[in-house]
DNA sequence: CCACTGACGAGTG
DNA sequence: GCACTCGCCAGTG
């Protein structure tokens, strides 16, 4: 078993709208807890408009926008987000503690 | 098949 | 808060 760019894609594919998920959140659904760089350089391989991945809702720890082989992508992705409900704050992240996707969140009613 | 290439994360000083 | 180290592995040419 291998954390390929498929297995990485089919979890970022769960993530809901107005939800947020860390490189290191989705190794660790895939069950690769420590492989939190395969993720980023799964994502980086997908070259948007040619996936259905929602990858603009995957940032890194710290709940920032990681750069993206393309000048400019950090901005979009934010945009993207922005679009969903998510909130920046004046250091250019967003609450990972609000924002973050919990998959045990879908199977209780919890706000 | 070998070498190079990357959207990360947590720890240490 | 910043700079550095180590751990990690699938694509692509």
């Amino acid at each position: 078993m291998s954390l390929t760019h498929d297995t990485i894609y089919a979890l970022v594919r769960r993530i809901p709208a107005g939800r947020v998920a860390t490189y290191g959140q989705i190794a660790a659904l895939a069950g690769f807890p420590r492989h939190a760089r395969q993720v980023g350089y799964a994502l980086a391989a997908l070259h948007d408009g040619h996936t259905d991945v929602p990858w603009h809702r995957v940032v890194n720890a710290g709940g920032a926008v990681s750069r993206r082989a393309d000048p400019g992508g950090e901005d979009y992705q934010r945009i993207l987000l922005e679009a969903e409900g998510v909130v920046f704050d004046e250091h250019g992240c967003l609450s990972l503690s609000r924002f973050q996707w919990r998959p045990d969140q879908y199977s209780n009613s919890e706000s």
